[in-house]
DNA sequence: CGCGATCAAAAAGTCAGACTTATATGTCAC
DNA sequence: GTGACATATAAGTCTGACTTTTTGATCGCG
C-alpha cells in the first residue's frame, strides 16, 4: 500500500516526515543538512533531495547561514497525500480525521449533485454494483467486504462529478473510511439506514436527480460527522 | 508575491513546472536528467533536486533505466499551491478557474457555518470591517480596493471555521477572486446584491446563526458559479 | 518457431570532496 | 548607541567516479 521508500531519500523521508508532522521538531526548530546526513548515514546529496521535498510540502524552509527551519503547522501543505498519510499515522490522528470528515461533508454532496448530471451509463452501473455490494456485506460481521464497496462507491461519485479537484479526494475519503473501520473499533454491523441511503443515492444519480442525490449524500456525511461527535465530543 | 525562484533548482522549476502542467510534455513523455541539466545549464545535482520536487507533486515519476516520465493529469497533486499557480498561468486557466470555483462553492458555505459557531470576537470585528470596506469600494470603479477587502473577508471566514483544511484554501480563493477581477475583464462595479450578502454574512456570523451564515454564503458562491456559466457556458 | 535464461547497455542513484555565496552576528571606530 | 566592516557558518553548486537496477536484445534449447 504505502510507497515503500523509493530510493534512499525516500527512506529518509519516511522517518523524517512523520517526525516533523508529529511535532517532534516544534516550529522554528533548526536542523542542519550535514548533521541530518550523518544521522541517517546518507550522503549530503541524498539529504539535500529529501530536504527539497520537505520544502515543497512547506514543512520546512531552507535558508543560507541558518539551516533548515521547521515551518508552523498553519503553513503546511495539508492536502499533500503524503502529509495526510504521515499525520494520520501520528499522534493527532483524531483531529486529522475530524478535519478530513468535515472536508468530506462539504465536498461529497456537491460531487453527488454533479454526478447526477454528468455520470456516464457505465459509472451508474458501477455505482449500483457498489451499493448492492454494500447491502450484501451489511450483515454478519463482513466489515472488510463492506468497506471495499463503500470506498469504491464514494470514489465513483467523486470521479463522476467531472471535477478534477473533487476526484483527487478519492484517496482521502478512502483513508477516512478505512480509518473508521480499522482504528475506531467497529464491532457492530454498519447502520442499516446508511446502507439504504447509499442505494438511494445510486438511484438518484441514475435518475439524474441532482438535488435528491445531493441531499441524500449530505445525510450520509452528516451521519459520519455525528459518529465522530459521539466518539470524541 | 510569487516565490522568486529560491535557488537554481527553483529557477529550473519555474520554467519546467509550467511546461509540464501546460501539457507541453504529454503524459508518458520521457525526459532524461542529464539532457535537462544540459538544457538548463545547471549541474546534475541541481536538476535532480528539481526532479525530486516535481516527483513529490506527482507530476513525474523517475525510474531507473527509463528516465523521468510525465504522469497523467489525473495523478497530479492538484491541491499543491505551486501546481495551482502554474496551471492558472497556463492554457487551461479557464477550466482550472471553473474547478476551483466549484470547490469554493462546496467549502465556503460549510466554513461560514462553522465560523458562526467558533469565530472569536476579534474575527467578527475583522469580518465586519472587511464587509464595510467592500461597501465603501463598491461604487465608482474602485475594483482593486474592493478586491482586497473581498479576499480578506473570505480569508477570515475560512480561518474562523477552525478547520485547518478549510483555512488552507485561503490562497486558492484569493487566486480565484483576483483572477475574476483581473483576467476576466470587469468594467462594471460589483453586483450590489453580492455586497449586501457579504454584510449579511458578517452579521449572521456575529450573531452565531450558523444556518443563516451557511445559506447566505451559498448564495454568494452560487452567484460566482452563475457568473462563470455566463462567461463560458 | 516459440520460449526462457542470460547478458550488456542505459539511465538513475549514490557518494566524496572541493569550492562559492549569502548572511547572521560580532567588532570596532565614531 | 549607531553605522560600517570583518568573519564565521551553513547552504548552495559543481564535478567526476562509481554502483545498481532494469530493459530489451541476444542466444540457446525444446
Amino acid at each position: 500500500m504505502s510507497t515503500t521508500g523509493r530510493g534512499l531519500h525516500g527512506q529518509v523521508l519516511e522517518t523524517l516526515g512523520p517526525a516533523i508532522t508529529a511535532g517532534e521538531y516544534p516550529p522554528g526548530s533548526v536542523l542542519r543538512t550535514d548533521e541530518l546526513a550523518q544521522r541517517f548515514d546518507v550522503s549530503r546529496s541524498v539529504m539535500r533531495e529529501a530536504v527539497r521535498v520537505l520544502e515543497s510540502m512547506h514543512l520546512v524552509e531552507s535558508r543560507r547561514r541558518v539551516g533548515v527551519t521547521v515551518r508552523p503547522k498553519a503553513e503546511w501543505n495539508v492536502y499533500d497525500p503524503q502529509v495526510i498519510r504521515w499525520r494520520l499515522a501520528g499522534a493527532d490522528r483524531p483531529q486529522q480525521l475530524r478535519s478530513l470528515t468535515m472536508l468530506r461533508s462539504a465536498i461529497e454532496p456537491a460531487a453527488a449533485g454533479l454526478a447526477a448530471k454528468y455520470a456516464t451509463a457505465e459509472q451508474c452501473a458501477e455505482l449500483t454494483e457498489c451499493a448492492l455490494g454494500m447491502v450484501a456485506h451489511s450483515r454478519g460481521h463482513q466489515l472488510e467486504g463492506y468497506l471495499v464497496h463503500d470506498i469504491a462507491f464514494h470514489r465513483v461519485i467523486l470521479n463522476a462529478s467531472g471535477n478534477e479537484m473533487f476526484a483527487r479526494l478519492g484517496d482521502v475519503v478512502a483513508e477516512v473510511l478505512a480509518g473508521r473501520t480499522h482504528h475506531e473499533v467497529m464491532f457492530e454491523d454498519p447502520d442499516p439506514a446508511a446502507v439504504t441511503l447509499h442505494v438511494q443515492v445510486a438511484e438518484a444519480v441514475r435518475a439524474g436527480d441532482a438535488v435528491r442525490a445531493e441531499h441524500l449524500t449530505r445525510e450520509i456525511t452528516m451521519g459520519a460527522l455525528q459518529e465522530l461527535d459521539i466518539l470524541a465530543p
